[in-house]
DNA sequence: ACTCTGCATACTGAATGCAGAATGCGGTCC
DNA sequence: GGACCGCATTCTGCATTCAGTATGCAGAGT
């Protein structure tokens, strides 16, 4: 006999309120600084402000919000040395996750980064779809490192920088040139060949080497900005 | 004129709260699998639920807790594979902690590190003091890197594998003759001179080769009680 | 016109109330 | 005596309520 289990797990409203609010920071939607009102968030979602005050006190703890001074939470910016923080971080994390690839990558995980970065390659577009794309062929690395550890914290990571992809956003710089797909392949040839040193330290420069290439844009972006108001 | 401006961060009791369980995890007074019961938490504290839960939450998903079949919390316990991804983890990040404490570090960050290591060298007494001090000789490097977001990655991933150590401690292995001191030193030694590739390869050595040590020992230990009930 | 004071309003953090689900126990039937 | 059923208890998750604080505005006083 066999019946249906049913599948319990995340009928917790405070974890349905929180995917929401994350993938409305991901996807732009709440802009840093923005402040987020609970019984507004309530009220759309349907639900009472318990869980989603539950959501916004986790997503604090994540670093994606920050506590107003005025009580209450709103979309965490980061300055330029946070972003510098970030980027750091995932060349380590990353960097370590390309070396355990490539050393003990089943082969469907690698196939799986091959068709992400085939995907990326072919030009998307919109600016949102280049970086979603991007995040895609990092992500199948990872994944590919076969630890969870290693995809929580790539995916903490990740969500916590999007203030700065906003920020880019909103300087409209054209990020999405930044010719990804050499250091990708580059990556990609170390771990089909097994080759672990070689695909960490790839993935490290790309990284942190993509990190300056966008510090370099973001500040000539502000300069030119210069007087605006800095928020 | 001068007054004292009121700190007003951390008046949230659901931190308290957090604190309060977390440092109980990490001292071991909650044992793995133990449930927790908010109303039993909330009076001991002398609070409502409401912020007793929020603590929880978080705990959860910062995967300290993990939430029971049956509703509620208990301590997160880890299996053989989990205890090697965080191990993996903490290779990767605290890896290039080294290499970028040993490229950047400033002069009293590295001294903090050369006093931690002459502590946990002057071998302690108890197994938890030794733990202790062995915690903080990596957390003194993570802090010579000089990077917030990786002390952040550093105290969550060592905050989740403390299940590990209450498992150890509960099979009494010898685990504090692990000789840490000669690598301990060599990572030293690679930050004083400045070699960064050194200094990452030396502490993710020491890292991964502590992980299989204490696999080892642990698998050793557990089939001497094999037939003890698993737990 | 400008500033200051007091009050209405908005919104948070925390406590309490309530409905539903799981567990364990005692009684009942075979 | 053993298995099963139903009820009381426990405890969760969420909604609601309460109380305290900051914000903004209106009116008074100069």
């Amino acid at each position: 006999m066999k019946f249906e289990r049913l599948e319990r797990s995340s009928v917790r409203l405070a974890d349905f309120v929180y995917e929401q609010i994350f993938a409305a920071v991901l996807s732009g939607q709440i802009s840093p600084g923005e402040r987020l009102v609970q019984e507004v968030l309530a009220d759309q979602m349907d639900v009472s402000r318990t869980p989603v005050r539950e959501a916004l006190l986790r997503l604090e703890s994540e670093g994606i919000l920050e506590s107003s001074d005025r009580g209450g939470f709103m979309v965490r910016s980061l300055d330029v040395g946070e972003i510098r923080g970030t980027y750091e971080l995932r060349a380590a994390v990353e960097g370590f996750a390309a070396r355990l690839a490539a050393e003990r990558g089943r082969p469907e995980s690698i196939a799986h980064i091959k068709s992400a970065i085939a995907a990326a390659d072919a030009r998307p577009t919109t600016l949102d779809a280049g970086f979603e794309l991007n995040r895609l062929v990092h992500r199948a690395i990872v994944e590919a490192a076969d630890n969870p550890a290693f995809l929580d914290s790539f995916d903490s990571v990740w969500g916590r920088s999007q203030s700065f992809r906003m920020f880019a956003k909103l300087h409209e710089t054209e990020l999405r040139f930044l010719d990804a797909e050499p250091d990708h392949h580059a990556v990609l040839d170390a771990i089909l060949a097994g080759d672990g040193s070689r695909a960490q330290q790839a993935l490290t420069d790309h990284i942190l080497s993509g990190l300056e290439l966008q510090l370099g844009v973001l500040e000539s972006a502000m300069a030119v900005e210069a007087g605006t108001d800095p928020v």
